[in-house]
Parts: C-alpha cells; structure tokens; sequence
DNA sequence: GTTAGCACTCACCTCGTTCGAGTGCTAACA
DNA sequence: TGTTAGCACTCGAACGAGGTGAGTGCTAAC
C-alpha cells in the first residue's frame, strides 16, 4: 500500500496529539484537529490502514491509536529534514564559563534537564588523537613519587608511584629533562619498545622508574576507559507514567546512576562520522535499559577533535522538536564559550 | 504516666511486626506473637496507652498500630544499646583494595547498596588539619601555569593558573623552591597576610603570580566545598511503596543524583565527637528531603584523623538490626585495607 | 488487673451497572 | 469511486452498593 500524503497528515496528527496527551488519539480528534476537513468515519478508514502498514497501534479495541515505532521513526525523520531549515528561537540556556570543565558539563546537564523535563547525560569530551604535552616527577613522600601528565587540551592526571629507590633532586631533574625532551608531542602509538628502551638506558640507574612512568602515561592517554559521564534529571522519569512503573523506573534510575551503560551511547554517538543529531526510538537505542524509551545524542566539539557526546533520554512520546531545538542550542553554546574562550 | 516492661515489650513487638510486614499491626497479632501470654483486649489497653503517649500511631481508626519516629526512637536506643555486645557475623562484603580510593569508595557504595537494599552514599574522606606537603609550578603552554598541590594525606590538587608573564626553568626553580621552603608543613590558618608578603618581596619580579598561587592552594586545602560523595542503589528507593510514590520517590532521587544536599549529612556526622553509628528517624535527619526516611550514618577513618561518613537512606521501617551490623563490618574493613596497606 | 463479649468503624474487595469514547461495517450520497 | 452518516458493538474507566474482616473501645464479669 502507497503511503499518501492525506495518510502522512494523519499519521502527523496522531503523533503530534499523543506527544501532547499521552493518551490514545481517536478518529474523531483528528477530524477536528486538522484541516483535512474529513469525518471521522474517513479518518478511520485511513487509521485501519495506517494500522495495517504498522504505523499505529490500538492499545485495546476500541480505544484510540498510538503511535508504534515505526510510526515515531517516521514522524521524526520528516521532522528533523523540515526542522533543518528553521532557525531555532529558544531561550539562553544559562551557562557559564566555568574555571573547570568538569563544572560547566555537569551545569549544561543540569540546564538541559531543567529546561527540558527529560533526564539527560553529557560525557566528558574524548580526544581523538590524545598527545603527551608535559611529564613531571616530584617526591612527595619517602618512597612516592607523583608523576603529573597533561596532555594536550590541557587534561591533567595525578599518579602516585610506589618505589624502593631514592631520588635526589638533580637525579629528578635529569628524568625530568629526559622524558619531556623524548616523550613530548606523542600520542601513545608513538611510544614504541626501541623509544623505551633508548630511554632506559639513557636513564641509568634509574632506569626501573621508567617503565612505571610510561604505564602512567599510557593510561593517562587511554582516556577510552574513563570518559567521564554527568547526569542530571533522572528524576525526570518518574514524570511520565508509561516509565514510572516500578520495575522500569528502577532499572531506568539505576543506569542513571550507574553511569556505566550510558558511556556505550557516548561511544556510539562519537564512532559515527555523523556530527548532527541522532534519535533512537524504543529498540533502537543501543543500550538495553533504555529500550522503552527514546533517545536523542548530539555530538558537540571544544576544539578540534575534541568531542563529547549530550544525551537526553525520555519517552517514546518526546517532544523531538523542542529537544532537537535544545540540544542545537546547547551545542552552539558550548562552541562558542570555548572558540571565544 | 509510667513506661514499664510490660509496655516496653509491646512497643517492641509493634515495631519489630511492623518492620516485617510494613502493615500496620493489631492487638491479636501481639497476643500471639509476644510470650507475654496475654489476651488481645489487655494489650489493646496497654496500646491505648502507647498511643497517648505518642510512641506508636493508628492510620485510621480501626487499623493497627504502626510506629511513630518517638516510637522507632525509643526501639532503636534500646536496640543499639542491646546490639553493642554482640558480636556480628555477616557476610564478607566483596570489597578488593583499589588503585584509586575513588573507585575503592564507589565500590563500597555500591557493596553496601546491594547488601541492603537501601539507598546508600559514601563520602571522600575529609582531612582535619589539612597541611600542604608539596607545591609545584610548571609552565605547561604560553601563558599557562600548572600548579600542583599535593596536602597530607596524598590528595593532589591541580589549577591551571593563566598569566601574561613569561617565567624561563630558572625562574620557576626559584619559586617552587621558595614556596616549598616557606609553606611546606602549614595550614590554611598558619598562612596569613605577613607570611604573603615576605613571600612576595622574595619573589621579586614574579610576586604577581604569588598571590594567584595561593588562592589555588587556599582552595585546595579548604576541602568543605569539595566533599565527594558517592551513591548507589538509589533505584532502591522504589521498592518500598511508603516512599515510592511520584512526588517522594523524585524528591529522593534528585538529592541522591544532586548530591549535595548529602554533603549535608557527611558533614554533620563528622562534626560530631561521637564516631560510632548514628541514626535519625524522620525529621531528625538534617536534610529536608529525607524527612520521610530513616537514615543511619557511620564514620570511617582511614588514618589518623582522615575521616570520612558513609550512609543508609531507606524508609523508617528499617531493619535496623542488620544495617547498624552491615556498616560496622564496612567500617572495620575500611579500617583494615587501610592499615595493612 | 485481666479478660470475654459486643457493638462499632472503616479500608478494601467484589460485582454489577452505567457511561462514553472509539471502532468497524454498511448503506446512501455526490 | 471516494466520502459520509448512522448504527451496533466493544471495552476500559468510573461509580456505587454490599459484604468482609481486621481492628478498636467500652463494659461487665471474673
């Protein structure tokens, strides 16, 4: 069967009253709400078909229809293609420049999930091609040593070494000089057996130390384990009775604060070459928890190669228009604090 | 009017039932289950009393009796007092020594979540007299400074400091070499305006930075404000129908997710001189969202005045009995991974 | 002081009824 | 041939009546 345009209207106007209502949309309604200028009866006759191709279901005869997700999927991919064209009016999100970056994403999760309703989620950004920029050891402690690694974009990483050997000052200073004139401006791939083994030797009777150092660098560069997940609004859930339930509410809430599910949608959102905005509707989502809800993911990038991924998480009756709005806003909003910054 | 054995045996029977079933409890039901042998319309008499003596409540009339906070208060006193001697047995909690005490602290969190089946948080310990062991600056990109802090304890502190100065390698040897020989050893307190200046005139050219300095080590040294807490089992909340109710349930869960409001808790557990386990039943906890809960809080100290609380929220029919055991066993695990290592 | 007995209360469950929104089908209409 | 009015039908939700049972307070007897 041919998809029309008449049918395209309807299906629109079903979606669109449900996401308002929440409650299954009738023939009637429609014949009202649009204008089709059709009598219920028609309408009917259209919605039996939409129901046939799978777009709606009926929770129960003789109630009204609601959307499946295909119906949603369609829905959204029409929107988002006219959506493209308009330019988004919403109101500031209030963010500001924060002295550290782990601040400002927890506020922009925060923000988004007051603005929004939804519970949402920012992971830190993940650097692409992740380069040594400066190494130092320091003995703060009988038998420790702090190795301090910064790498580029300015991340710092603390590590504390456990040794038996004692460093002077002048012996800090020449490992110092030795590891930042070798080591400086490469990524971890870089960082090959002859390098370490040149360094090594260069280091002595020191050169124990070494292989510590750079498996404290390797896990300092490795940022694929430990990207960072804020969340905010998962509280928002309970919000929306066809989540609320016990069982899911619980199962939603706990990855909320588990953090760890969601850096698989971080991931996802950031493997992709496509930097716009992504929804997964119900089994479409990636991780397993979140499949009774919708998902919408944008990538946003401080600088260059530097991305993280926002995420906002909600039920399948999402209003996708405001939070696709939303998340522009956002995105543009990070953008611009950090190309000004 | 007088609070005999007699009473006190029944009281205790209330709250013990009401623990089990979470339904509120009749006159029958202790007439049988007590070993006071005593028929239903005695201890409806005896009941008549606690409840004008505000230790136990009727939902309605013609319901049981369930516990008030008075009531729950006057239990858990003689509880814990009772429960002192004992020895607990309980099993392990699966808790490995980590790299990072973060992740050891997350672990536990969730450990003690999973044990319970409360909503449980855990705070980063808090240092007391917290001193500066070891300060460091290295230029770490055109104008920029990495300052790293590091106090007793091992806690390491990192800012990044913006200057439009330039500082060569001789430059900065002097200024660490300064700092560390001025203010190693000292407190936030010890640190005042005199001990500035001498600072600043020994500086010379690069006094300016100085001041930006110590405003980075005041702040890291002042760890009010940045008091990790860690959560878990927060999705627990919802399995008890008492506070799993929309509006409650949400409430809960935001200041578990928000965190700060936990702060709170953490601090005032630590304030105490008191270090042993401490309950507050309704509105004694010192945070407005847990009013309707229960909340029994422990202090942990892993060395020498380096303390730290851990929580259990959950509803005020708690299971007292096991919690208080459950956190003692946190409590001295925490003690022993510390001291051996 | 304790207990048996009794009248009373009240949440809760069940069951039948009604209500209304919504449907599918059919026949008539443009 | 597409559209519409009309009608019988379905089924969840809301409502109310009645019954049930756990629990109470009170009183009188032991």
């Amino acid at each position: 069967m041919e998809l029309d345009e008449r049918k395209m209207k309807i299906l629109q106007a079903v979606v669109r009253n449900y996401l308002e209502t929440g409650e299954p949309v009738g023939s009637r309604t429609i014949s009202k709400y649009t204008d089709l200028n059709l009598s219920s009866a028609t309408i009917r006759n259209e919605m039996a078909d939409l129901e046939e191709m799978g777009y709606i279901v009926q929770p129960h005869t003789s109630a009204g229809r609601i959307p499946s997700d295909k119906g949603y999927r369609l829905y959204v991919d029409c929107m988002l293609r006219e959506k493209e064209k308009e330019v988004d009016e919403i109101k500031e999100l209030l963010l500001e420049k924060e002295e550290k970056l782990d601040d400002l994403l927890k506020q922009a999760a925060k923000a988004l999930a007051v603005n929004t309703n939804y519970a949402t989620m920012i992971s830190s950004p993940r650097f692409h091609q992740n380069k040594l920029k400066f190494i130092q050891l320091s003995r703060v402690g009988s038998g420790q040593l702090l190795a301090v690694i910064v790498t580029e974009g300015n991340v710092i990483k603390n590590h504390i070494i456990e040794t038996a050997e004692t460093f002077d000052d002048e012996a800090l200073l020449k490992l110092n000089l030795l590891m930042n004139t070798n080591l400086t401006g490469l990524s971890v791939e870089e960082i090959n057996l002859s390098m370490i083994s040149v360094l090594k030797k260069q280091a002595g009777v020191h050169s124990d130390i070494i292989g510590n150092v750079l498996d404290a660098v390797a896990e300092a560069i490795r940022s694929d384990d430990d990207l960072e997940i804020y969340t905010s609004g998962a509280n928002n859930i309970l919000k929306y009775p066809e989540l609320a339930d016990r069982e899911r509410a619980g199962e939603l809430i706990h990855t909320f604060e588990e953090k760890q599910p969601l850096t698989e949608l971080a991931l996802g959102s950031l493997a992709s070459e496509n930097t716009g905005i992504r929804v997964y509707i119900g089994d479409e989502a990636p991780v397993e928890s979140l499949r009774d809800c919708s998902v919408v993911t944008a990538t946003y990038e401080i600088e260059d190669g530097i991305k993280g991924t926002i995420g906002i998480v909600g039920p399948k009756r999402m209003d996708y228009d405001r939070v696709v709005g939303t998340l522009k806003q956002l995105k543009n909003q990070l953008d611009d604090l950090y190309s000004k910054g």
